[in-house]
RNA sequence: GGGCGCAUAGCUCAGCGGAAGAGCACCUGCCUUACAAGCAGGGGGUCGCAGGUUCGAACCCUGCUGCGCCCA
């Protein structure tokens, strides 16, 4: 070794402490400015926008996942040699935001109406710069690479340009519109909104049946809101229903009100349902709406914006579900309920930012007309272009993007991209450019609304790379479309199908990703989904003070399979925790042994079967790793690293290398132990980057692993010159872990205490042809070689593919015969159930004929050896004692 | 109501045509100088039910039952 040769420091504490070491790790990593993406860099791009997450949130389990994920990929390219780009960021929230500042408001007693429009936008900001943002810290402490220097915030000026641009070209292209039709209003929020942002659930409720007129002339229908009779403006009937044929066309008192509504024949009305007849309230409900246009009915609203009635009489000013028993009285003192269920359950919408019951209400909003826009979001997977990952959860995206329902986009809240349109005193109506001025003078105002939140994130893939102002063009040529989106299959809907419609439109067709990858959702130990109400909420931020980031990392990837939701529990991240700390003390045993990362390795013919076997295993491990990361299987990825590096590397290699270090191969040793622990660093890093970091510099005295390069496919060579597999090996080490865990198990079943070596002469075929790991199989067995006085007291044959060992041991001291006839007869018992299968298959003439050559080929050696094994143990049965 | 998915060890899940697997939990013995956050050994499953295809089915097909999700 050289004096610049990079020094390993061999000073690592005897255990891994993550609380102690993450943050100075990470800050360290931020300083180095590895993060940081080069839009000059001649490296082919990688590109992953963080879905953003709300400037309210705080990290919960999902977003762990999420960027656990996103973490895993990135690092993974950086070290591949890609130039990556992951860019973080936060969206405003308009209505989750405006809801935390009004609390606050109310807290001091006063309301955004007294404070003005201004001043309470003022005011958020000034709570944004306060409180604001604590998920990114969080982001910080689980090791997340992003570019901070491109840090974006859906309300900066730069984005906000963005949405005024975006929407000036959709309006001017006649995608944008305005029009008075039935939305989700929120009465709590007293807002709009869309389709996505209602919850349904199943809730209890009442059905009440109600007639209408009298006689023969009455009509019965039924409603979960009876309070919504009073806006009633006709009662349809199937055009085909001969209950009802002759009174299509008459009209009928509505009780309460003396106003007399119409009946109309409507093929949307389902005959079977109920007595088939519906009362229509148009103003109030969506399929009502619909019927009251068809047939020119009134629209008639009966409550305010807080869901309050306002139809004049005894039921003015009541909330709506204080009106509903109160109708429901009043109708019932006339003797016009014909019947009530309750309760009833039903499926009901809520608010979901604040779970209120969303009220059906006629009012006039800002639309996105979606047809050309989804068909170009469905196209865009359709050819290829965009690959869902899993290719299953295609089919839910063309499901919802096929039938996509024009977008409603004007919330009535303060906070938010305010709508650019400005009204004129003689009914114009002007849409404004971001460098336009708007109209002045008398009587123009601008529209009080704002644009839905999903509006600017839609944009998110471009506009943070600055479109549409030319000064970030390298960043935007470099780096769009981006490569992957890492999301939830839950917000497909939500961001996905957003993303893409705007990405498309505005990119002139170019799509915002090459590559979606849905993962599940997380769930509590029992696969209940966490809730606050249900109180199983697993916190991150827990984890990670207790097991460190690196344990919450890899328990989450080793449970992310594609599309499948996640099970987790305390003991999951346990075991992740025991897994960094086994790799900590197997670095340092490496380590304190001297091993070495400087030296080529030796030449195979120098080297051991047990190292030539390690190296060949490391070498399938790195290409399956790769592959299987190439594919998003995560959590296949990282079980394998798992149990390479626990139950091979550690359970195997490390026991034979002891052997090893105290002979002549103690130098080469080293070597291989030292290339192998290299490489699983490297292979573990994008999972759980702070331990790898740590053991990694101080094995190499390398800068950082966030920069070193990949073991398996990098863009300038194949990876890592690795031996291949290495079959002798293999079946040589195979034969000697058989043979260690067999008289492993002998010593167990006859109570010999771990710790007591035991004389033993080992003989036979089998041996003759392992003898070069006599020392080996002593070690790892506890065996001492056999003396003068050596007195067999107990004997086992263990049967290896180069043949049978006998081994005979000087337990002094007479042998559990009891024990030992118990374990010769469950080797029997299996050897017998195999000769029964094998033979059932042998003997039957359709299963010769009929089945490759090999497999019955195959069925006939394990016949065979199965036949073999019965002989032999009833041979060592006989001569038991006292048999 | 429409669509999709899942039923494999006590729990959570892999396996998806040719010998039933993992993690955790459980039992036994061990402080064997990297590691008790560990080591060694062990027990545990007619792969939801019923048919079918096949030489051969946990795996493919059909039906049933039970759960879950999305949409209306």
């Amino acid at each position: 070794m050289t004096d610049n040769a990079p020094q390993q420091q061999t000073d690592l504490p005897s255990a891994w402490n993550p609380a102690d070491e993450e943050a100075a790790i990470y800050q360290r990593w931020v300083d180095a400015g590895y993060f940081t993406a080069d839009a000059q860099s001649d490296r082919p791009p990688f590109t992953i926008v963080l879905p953003p997450p709300n400037v309210t949130g705080s990290l919960h389990m999902g977003h762990a996942l999420d960027h656990t994920l996103m973490d895993a990929l990135t690092r993974r390219r950086r070290m591949q040699g890609y130039e990556v780009l992951w860019l973080p960021g936060m969206d405003h929230a308009g209505i989750a935001t405006q809801n935390v500042v009004e609390r606050e408001l109310a807290n001091e007693g006063v309301s955004r109406h007294d404070l003005g429009r201004e001043r309470f936008v003022e005011r958020v900001w000034e709570w944004k710069a306060e409180y604001g943002g604590k998920i990114l810290d969080q982001m910080r402490r689980l090791g997340d690479g992003v570019d901070w220097t491109r840090e974006r915030f859906t309300m900066d000026e730069g984005l906000s340009r963005a949405v005024q641009t975006m929407f000036k070209r959709l309006y001017d292209d006649g995608l944008i519109y305005r029009a008075e039709r039935i939305i989700n209003w929120c009465p709590r929020c007293h807002t709009a909104l869309s389709d996505i942002e209602v919850e349904h659930s199943e809730d209890e409720g009442e059905l009440v049946s109600i007639r209408y007129g009298e006689g023969e002339n009455a009509i019965v229908v039924a409603t979960t809101r009876a309070e919504t009779m009073l806006g009633d403006t006709g009662v349809a009937v199937h055009p085909d229903d001969e209950r009802y044929a002759h009174l299509v066309g008459t009209d009928i008192e509505l009780p309460l009100t003396g106003r007399r509504i119409p009946i109309v024949a409507d093929e949307h009305v389902d005959p079977e349902f109920g007595t088939g007849a519906v009362k229509v309230t148009p103003a109030h409900d969506p399929n009502d709406f619909e019927i009251g246009r068809r047939h020119d009915l009134p629209m008639l609203s009966i409550m305010d914006e807080r869901a309050t009635i306002t139809v004049p009489g005894p039921f003015e000013g009541m909330d709506r579900f204080e009106a509903r028993p109160a109708v429901v009285a009043a109708l019932r003192e006339q003797g016009r309920i014909v019947a009530e269920k309750r309760p009833y359950l039903h499926a009901v919408g809520h608010c979901s930012r604040c779970d209120t019951v969303i009220e059906p209400r006629l009012s006039l909003q800002w639309w996105v007309s979606v047809e050309p826009l989804a068909r170009a979001a469905g196209d865009a997977v359709r050819d290829g272009r965009t690959e869902i990952h899993p290719p299953e959860l295609a089919k839910r995206y063309f499901e919802w993007v096929d039938n996509m329902h024009d977008w409603t986009i004007s919330r009535q809240l303060w906070w938010g991209h305010r709508i650019p349109v400005w009204y004129g005193p003689n009914g114009e109506t002007v849409c404004v450019g971001p460098d336009e001025r708007p109209p002045g003078g008398d009587g123009w105002h601008q529209d009080p609304d704002v644009l839905d939140t999903w509006f600017s994130s839609g944009l998110w893939p471009f506009s943070t790379m600055g479109w549409p102002e030319d000064d970030d063009a390298a960043t935007l040529a470099k780096f769009y479309p981006t490569t992957v989106l890492v999301t939830g299959y839950d917000i497909l809907f939500f961001w996905v199908a957003r993303m893409m419609m705007f990405g498309l439109y505005a990119m002139d067709g170019r799509q915002p990703f090459d590559h979606v990858f849905l993962h599940g959702l997380i769930r509590d130990a029992n696969g209940k989904k966490m809730s606050k109400s249900r109180g199983n909420v697993i916190d991150p931020i827990d984890w990670m003070d207790r097991f460190g980031a690196d344990a919450t990392r890899f328990t989450l990837a080793r449970a992310a399979n594609p599309g499948g939701d996640m099970a987790l529990a305390e003991e999951w991240a346990a075991g992740a925790r025991n897994f960094c700390t086994k790799l900590w003390n197997a670095s340092r045993f490496a380590m304190l042994n001297g091993a070495t990362v400087a030296n080529p390795l030796p030449a195979t013919a120098e080297l051991s079967e047990a190292d030539r076997w390690i190296l060949g295993r490391l070498g399938t491990v790195v290409s399956e790793v790769d592959e299987l990361l190439e594919g998003f299987q995560f959590a296949k990825a990282a079980n394998l690293l798992y149990h390479f590096t626990w139950d091979e590397l550690c359970d195997w290699y490390l026991e034979l290398a002891k052997v090893q270090l105290s002979g002549e191969r103690a130098e080469g040793t080293r070597a291989v132990l030292g290339h192998v622990l290299d490489a699983v660093l490297r292979l573990l890093h994008p999972f759980v980057p702070f331990v790898t970091e740590r053991l990694w510099t101080a094995l190499t005295g390398g800068g950082s692993l966030t920069v070193a390069r990949w073991p398996g496919r990098a863009l300038d060579e194949d990876g890592l010159r690795l031996p291949a597999a290495d079959p002798v090996a293999d079946a040589r080490i195979g034969d000697v872990q058989k043979l260690i865990t067999e008289i492993r198990r002998f010593r167990s079943d006859q109570g010999v205490k771990p710790g007591q070596r035991v004389a033993t002469r080992l003989s036979g075929p089998g041996f003759t042809d392992l003898t070069g790991h006599e020392d080996a199989i002593r070690s790892l067995a506890r065996l001492t070689a056999p003396d003068d006085e050596f007195s067999a007291t107990a004997s086992i044959e263990v049967g290896l593919a180069a043949g049978m060992v006998h081994v005979e041991l000087d337990t002094s001291g007479a042998i559990d015969v009891a024990a030992e006839r118990k374990r010769l007869q469950k080797d029997l018992a299996v050897a017998e159930k195999e000769l029964r299968q094998t033979e059932g298959k042998l003997g039957n003439q359709a299963f010769l004929d009929k089945a490759p050559a090999d497999v019955v080929d195959k069925i006939k050696v394990r016949r065979d050896t199965a036949a073999a094994e019965i002989v032999r143990i009833n041979a060592r049965l006989a001569a038991l004692p006292g048999s």
